[in-house]
DNA sequence: TAATTAAAGATTGTCGACAGTCTGCAATCG
DNA sequence: CGATTGCAGACTGTCGACAATCTTTAATTA
């Protein structure tokens, strides 16, 4: 059964046509090549990827499910423009998601995922000392971290919405606006508390640190956003 | 033309046919009359509303958006089969959001709103004992004062995530299994204690009766279920 | 000159048709 | 008799075209 297994092997990487544009026009949101505000014209995009309208509209379908963009109807989508009250309300989200995520983790996290957890810590500090504190953190090594846990929770729900709903929204903010975390260091250190409060199985410490820990971040964000108090990606258009 | 004036009376009700035809699926498998783990068929559910298959899709689209169905590429659509596992994974995620939308609205509620959830709170206590304590919170009326307090708490995403990702598999789950609340005098208590503690504005105790209260429902679920160990809607097909 | 209206252009919603893929059944072979 | 292979049917994915709607621009009028 060769050839079936190659023939799956290419379905793999082909899929459907929509599912590929899809994951392009994800990424190109998220790195701003397409910027919040923009509009999203269905026969340029469909020129651009070389598909037709009907497998773009799928595509453009699932980004809303995303809430990437925002349709309205017989008007058009327009990618998202977070303003920081928005940014705020996710982070709100995911104290209360996360939370409860950590504490779900502390009672069914195996000790090897905590234990790989621990080395991509590691990891983290080394990466931290390099770069002298700034750039790890402000991309996609936090994210590892807090994504981790909500899959050491084995709450399938809590990974469908934190990964659907509010991810692509925080990947797009950090990258836009190459958030300066300012206490990596204190970030990691939070971290390693948070991992310890999980692996001595204590559920209630575990989702305490882990608020608090999000909770500062909220705030950290709001002491900067209410100095430029406008909405996000104005620069853009 | 008759035809026209009537697919303009249709268009009348709502703006697109994809979002008239989405709502009345939803109430379909809400109510059971597409029951879990059936076969959407593209071209049979075109016939029966009388719409191509280009709204359809796009409906179907909105329906697995809503988590109510689920979809495999060249194989097709699924209504979802709850299992008694995800349910309790549903109820986590309540238990977290909701805590944190009681929070949110200890601080943010207007005292006309807490005044009107009082009003909807004297009309339940009323329904309870012309019913004899058990048709009422079967149904919308427990969800009517849950989705108040997320209303209450003004935060977008919290209203957006738990109106589209969870409100209508807890309805299908209800309606389809006609949950006996089993104590209806306790829920409608606690949902006092709640509302006194939205009033007294302390979102510490807010969220804290708002977790037990979901707390305590997930764990009823839970016995209840380990009883009859199988997945939900099984006796659908 | 500014406001209003009407026409033109572009875009979205909808439809029918075609091609590739999966499912089920039957015939054939070991 | 059981397993495998081939075929028929149906279904999903994709495409191009038409109709309805929105936006823009320009012409007209107060």
């Amino acid at each position: 059964m060769n050839d079936k297994t190659i023939v799956r092997a290419l379905q793999m990487e082909t899929r459907t046509l929509a599912d590929r544009v899809c994951e392009e026009i994800v990424t190109a949101i998220v790195k701003g090549e397409l910027p919040p505000g923009h509009k999203i014209s269905e026969p340029e995009l469909a020129r651009t990827y070389g598909i037709s309208r009907g497998p773009l509209r799928e595509a453009i379908r699932r980004l809303e499910a995303l809430r990437l963009i925002e349709r309205k109807p017989h008007i058009g989508a327009r990618v998202v423009k977070l303003t920081a009250a928005e940014l705020v309300e996710i982070y709100r989200v995911r104290e209360a998601l996360e939370g409860m995520a950590c504490r779900l983790a502390a009672e069914s996290m195996t000790d090897e995922e905590i234990a790989q957890l621990r080395a991509l810590l590691d990891e983290h500090e080394q990466s931290v000392e390099e770069l002298e504190g700034r750039a790890y953190f402000q991309k996609e090594g936090d994210l590892d971290f807090h994504f981790r846990i909500v899959q050491g929770s084995k709450n399938a729900k809590l990974l469908e919405i934190l990964g659907s709903d509010l991810y692509h929204l925080v990947r797009m903010y950090r990258y836009q606006f190459s958030v300066s975390s300012s206490r990596p260091k204190r970030a990691l250190k939070e971290h390693r508390q948070i991992i310890d409060a999980i692996d001595a199985r204590d559920p209630e410490l575990a989702e305490m640190l882990m608020r608090r820990h999000i909770s500062a971040a909220r705030r950290n964000i709001e002491g900067k956003l209410e100095n430029l108090n406008q909405t996000l990606g104005e620069k853009h258009g």
